[in-house]
DNA sequence: CGACGGTGTCGAAGCGCTTCAACGATTCCA
DNA sequence: TGGAATCGTTGAAGCGCTTCGACACCGTCG
């Protein structure tokens, strides 16, 4: 193993002059700076992490806290970690992966000094986990918008303003009866952030259009098509339907393609866009960029460890994709 | 921040009997062991990872390179790192998400001695990071099993005794024409080695039990029944299909009960039993142990480390998935 | 009774890096 | 032309932990 003295005396100069021409801290002439990186290149060094973090008291690892549970919507969290990642190995950062379940994942992680900050995926409205992260000091970026956000760096999708753009696109098409299929019902039980404040802005646009509308959880896969059933028994004039649910799109465009017995019924589909854009029977789609979501959150953590960064929401407007794309 | 050194003065013992303590690498008296103990817990004393791992020479922490491209199944793979994670954390070992493109990410993670080992993911038949990880001369583990895998430790399912029991029971059931539908298109190029695996053994096994077989890549989502409607205008005779590929399970299904046109066609899946047991339509599943698959390979690459496992292969044997669970 | 092997504890030497204070050599301005 | 400011470089002091060798104390055995 190669370490920095070994460095220092191939390229005959000590051991803090490479350490400044690593770190850039110091200013090193052109001369001795080349020499160094000839040095470093030639006995193929790289510095140790666990030295290096002991010294700077900095790791240069986010943790990351992901969920792995039922109902979740493995495609969108896939895309988030992949967006973070990519990030994060931007600014030369990794990422550790933190057990799920509750803050003692983190807790640990952050008390043992492995992390700069954690990432936290899936909030829940009123989540137990923002409480913890308080105590902890540690910095800490929510992914989702829970309630109490007070002190918190937070990022998310603009999951009401994309409900009151679903809600109004629809009622500019005419409609007149309309209905949200969501997220599994577990998810909606738990009160997942996202979940909430979708349905809260999609019902209250309504309203103000003046469109009959309801909102009703969807569980993924083939069990989606019930649901439709019910809906169109139920509330036979409705016309269109509002999905944020890519696990269950294709049964439900399927379905309302096959029941001929009703009129034309209309998808809007709220979902990452390549997922849904070539589903058929799929008239348009608002995009969930999960990917940038998860750069954003990165982003945002390392400004915050950074101290750039203070509380606050950052919220990704919607926008329909772009059929073309 | 408390140090072991706030433990041991607390204590009124020195810092290496605290390290003792916590290693157990030497005996300590009953008494000295509760009185450290208890200065521990008064303090919420944790110990410092960067300090540890520099002085012991050893993170506790494994490299996790997991795919996130086009095609692959992404609950597969979340499961299977989710089993890692668990296996991992049960052994006090945290998980490090590397970039997943090339061998560089593992390379890098492993110079900069921040991971004890890695664990890979989607391996090929002839995989290039395969090579450049025999020069890195770290603990490895593949998820997968590619054809030069001499030196190295696997773990896989075995696909190939899948395969051939896919086969067999098809056989057994009075099957003369059956088909393999498998991973979407993108997957099969790259010779996938599971991919490539079940291949095989369906198709010997077939062969061998005198049923005529096809095997077909087959994509993801809605566009899995254009191949279910190429194979049955093809081949009319088929009586039976064997699919492996969970996002295009349902789709396959629904088709195969919405088209009367031919006669019944039996479905027997390959996939994680939770994710198939329930689909309407699919009769036999043989279950894809995901989560122990990463548990195991987490397992393996934790002995490894540790010395107590050499090079050598490690596969699942296939089991039918019990309907009742 | 003195040599001996166990036990339990400790001091100190690192592990490889960062960073501060300091220093000689320039360069600058008055 | 003298002093101050600047630049490039260095030595040394840690960062918090592990671990080796030593040592004092005990009971045991010849």
């Amino acid at each position: 193993m190669t370490t920095i003295a070994d460095v220092a005396q191939a390229a005959g100069v000590s051991i803090s002059t490479v350490s400044y021409v690593m770190s850039g801290k110091r200013t090193i002439s052109q001369e001795t700076r080349e020499r160094v990186e000839r040095a470093m290149a030639d006995l193929s060094y790289s510095p140790q992490a666990s030295a290096r973090s002991l010294a700077s008291r900095s790791t240069s690892v986010l943790g990351l806290q992901a969920p792995i549970r039922a109902g979740v919507d493995v495609h969108v969290v896939m895309q988030i970690v992949a967006g973070a990642l990519k990030e994060a190995r931007a600014h030369h950062h990794d990422i550790l992966l933190l057990t799920s379940d509750d803050a003692a994942g983190v807790e640990r992680a952050a008390r043992a000094g492995m992390v700069d900050g954690v990432l936290i995926l899936d909030v829940e409205t009123s989540d137990p986990r923002v409480g913890a992260l308080a105590e902890l000091s540690i910095p800490a970026v929510l992914i989702g918008l829970p309630d109490a956000a007070d002190d918190l760096v937070c990022v998310d999708f603009d999951f009401e303003a994309a409900g009151r753009l679903a809600a109004q696109r629809l009622a500019e098409r005419g409609h007149q009866s309309v209905a949200l299929l969501g997220a599994p019902p577990q998810v909606q039980a738990r009160h997942t952030s996202y979940s909430d404040r979708l349905m809260r802005g999609f019902l209250a646009a309504s309203e103000a259009a003046g469109l009959t509308a309801r909102a009703l959880p969807c569980p993924s896969g083939p069990g989606a098509t019930e649901v439709v059933d019910a809906v169109l028994a139920e509330s036979p004039d409705t016309t269109a339907l509002f999905v944020h649910n890519e696990a269950a799109l294709p049964f439900i465009a399927a379905r309302l393609m096959g029941a001929a017995a009703t009129g034309p019924v209309e998808i809007l589909a709220l979902s990452p866009a390549e997922l849904a854009l070539h589903v058929p029977g799929v008239s348009d789609v608002i995009d969930l960029p999960a990917e940038t979501l998860g750069a954003r959150g990165a982003r945002a953590l390392l400004d915050a460890i950074g101290g750039t960064r203070g509380p606050g929401a950052e919220l990704i407007a919607p926008r329909f994709a772009d059929p073309t794309g």
